[in-house]
RNA sequence: UGGGGAGUCGCCAAGUGGUAAGGCAUCGGAUUUUGAUUCCGACAUUCGUAGGUUCGAUCCCUACCUCCCCAGCCA
């Protein structure tokens, strides 16, 4: 596991529990989660904070945590989710070991239970259609009645139940129930379903089975089969604990597992803004084709994430970061981005692109010539030496590190101009970084009046490394690529999917939130270093962010980069 | 207004009878060949509201307010 040197962890509730439980003994000190996702749909941001969350426990009370696939209802469910979510939860840097488990590899077991729970008086095969159980089932505020099928007798449920499975009926004909309380204001005791007839071919167990359980009385029995202690899932299943106690009381006194039975406990999914986190609406985008795929960078899905250029350790520090809790809010999208950063500035090599080319030619500078500058691979780690960046007469900068008529406070390149008593003043001066210090002296530009290139002088006693070469003081430091040694490749600079911080709540569509911009593709000019990157080589382009060479795109010798996010920029943000 | 949850700084989040941790953001200042990073400093007399109990309440009691979840043969 890569996130073994955590420190320790921040107090939460359910830490909490868990050491009170730990000093009464309840456990004996034995902690077990899972992580159970229904093999229905790919990973996304949410999941990771329950990955996280579940695997995390483990890690530090020296338990273990299972991967789990909660696959009961076979129509939605298929190994290539499957084979996606396993690949995602090992690339968040966990190990499950020997726990990989199927929910589907204990039908022979729920089955057993549940013939138990019809000979011990709890459980009844009812035949009313779906439409009629709704309305037996009462309103939030009404109370239910109870089926006319209610007071079958065991043995008649017990033949149909087995009949039920046998195949001798048509899907939806019946479905079995536990016998609780039509009356209960808690919804979901109202005799709830636990077995449907479904001629569904499954990804697992294939045509063995036309019955399926449901998630609320599988579930517990997963739980219970693999001695969880402690079963988090999120709020909304909050409702449904009384059942999974009332379930696995139930199953304990028949003998079917041991107390202390599994404890269900419930926390506060992530709420993330400019993000949609919801199954459907990620089908929906995929299917629509509003993104490219599941992988799609713009996507938070966790094969998505991963394409972007984000790390796994910076959603350790994300999960760190946000904390678990049972209140419901939102996190800022920008936090996540933050937590990026924070391990890519750490750990990412720099690299110089040049994103939006023009031309810098150094009319001093002889023709022809070049030399070797020498550029630090990480500011912050000497350690990881330095790379040579070759510089010549002839430059690519960025556009906007020049400005004929600059704003107040910029400290780029602009010319030489008449100043307010009407004297002409010379250009900025600024550092080509790693290189020399030049003084801009003019720019050309075409027929339409654009921009085709900035002139200068460069200063010769000021190359970087050179004694006396900071003589001369300048404010500014622009990054740049020698024209004739740049490699110039494609670099996809992405922006939010969404442009609102929550997608539809102003129209009710989500869609209509969706930035038409989120992402340009565009030809950058590199340095010669950056043409040897492998996939999934991540470095921060000085000045502008962290980039990563794209997992599905690149060639050996021809990366594409897709730009994980950008640089804290409080030059840009105060609105220059 | 049936049931279940939650309300502590702009955003997260500890604390739960002894007088409000921390992180993020923000704002100052220092360092800086990335307008980045790093550093240093500031940042809730107040814990949804109103009462009550108490020497003392964010914590206990009462009432109220706001938000979230539940009426799938989904999970």
């Amino acid at each position: 596991m890569s996130h073994d040197t955590a420190p320790i962890p921040a107090a939460n509730f359910i830490r909490n529990i868990i050491d009170e439980q730990n000093a009464a003994g309840k456990w004996n000190g034995r902690v077990e989660t899972r992580f159970p996702p229904e093999p229905n749909g790919y990973l996304h941001l949410g999941h990771a904070k329950s990955i996280f969350l579940n695997f995390g426990l483990a890690r530090d009370y020296n338990g273990v945590c299972h991967l789990r696939f909660d696959d009961t209802n076979p129509e939605k469910e298929s190994q290539e989710y499957v084979d996606a979510i396993t690949e995602s939860v090992k690339w968040l840097g966990f190990d499950w070991g020997s726990h990989l488990y199927f929910a589907s590899n204990y039908f022979d077991t729920m089955y057993a239970c549940a013939e138990h729970l019809i000979q011990a008086g709890h459980a009844y095969v009812d035949s009313l259609s779906a439409d009629e159980m709704r309305t037996y089932r009462g309103t939030l505020t009404e109370p239910g009645k109870d089926s006319p099928y209610r007071n079958r007798s065991v043995e008649e449920n017990l033949a149909m139940f087995r009949s039920m499975r046998a195949g001798e009926f048509a899907d939806g004909a019946h479905v079995l129930r536990a016998k609780i309380n039509m009356a209960s204001p808690n919804i979901n005791l109202r005799d709830p379903a636990i077995y449907r007839i479904k001629r569904a071919h499954h990804h697992n167990t294939g045509d063995t089975w036309c019955i399926y359980p449901m998630y609320t009385y599988a579930h517990p029995i997963e739980d219970a089969i693999e001695h969880i202690t402690h079963s988090i899932c999120t709020l909304e299943f909050e409702d449904q604990r009384p059942f999974y106690d009332w379930l696995l009381g139930k199953l304990a006194d028949g003998g079917f597992f041991s107390r202390p039975v599994p404890q269900q406990i419930e926390f506060a999914r992530l709420n993330l803004t400019y993000v949609v986190l919801s199954k459907r609406k990620l089908i929906q985008l995929v299917d629509e084709k509003h993104v490219s795929g599941w992988d799609d960078p713009r996507l938070p899905t966790l094969v998505g994430a991963r394409r972007r250029g984000y790390t796994a350790e910076g959603f350790k520090r994300f999960t760190d970061r946000i904390g678990v809790s049972k209140s419901d809010g939102w996190i800022d999208y920008s936090v996540f981005e933050e937590c990026q950063r924070d391990v890519l500035n750490d750990t990412a090599l720099r690299r110089i692109a040049v994103l939006d080319p023009v031309k810098l030619i150094i009319d001093n500078y002889p023709d022809g010539q070049s030399e070797d500058c020498f550029a630090p691979n990480h500011p912050q780690h000497p350690d990881l030496g330095k790379r040579v960046v070759p510089l010549s007469k002839e430059l690519w900068i960025e556009r906007e590190d020049f400005e004929e008529t600059p704003p107040k406070g910029y400290f780029r390149l602009y010319p030489p101009r008449l100043d307010a008593s009407g004297v002409m003043q010379p250009g900025n001066s600024v550092r080509l970084r790693y290189g020399y210090v030049v003084i801009c002296t003019g720019c050309d530009k075409d027929a339409n009046g654009t921009l085709t290139a900035v002139h200068c002088d460069y200063l010769p006693d000021t190359k970087s490394g050179t004694p006396g070469s900071d003589s001369v003081k300048v404010k500014g430091n622009i990054h740049w690529v020698s024209a004739a040694h740049a490699c110039e490749t494609e670099v996809r600079l992405y922006d939010r999917l969404f442009k609102t911080a929550q997608p539809g709540q102003e129209t009710g569509n989500f869609l209509d939130d969706i930035n038409t911009d989120s992402v340009r593709v565009i030809r950058a000019q590199l340095e010669p270093a950056l043409k040897d990157a492998l996939a999934e080589d991540r470095f921060q382009f000085e000045r502008h962010g962290y980039f990563v060479a794209d997992r599905v795109d690149s060639k050996p010798g021809a990366p594409v980069f897709n730009r994980a996010v950008t640089l804290k920029d409080s030059w840009m943000k105060a609105g220059k």
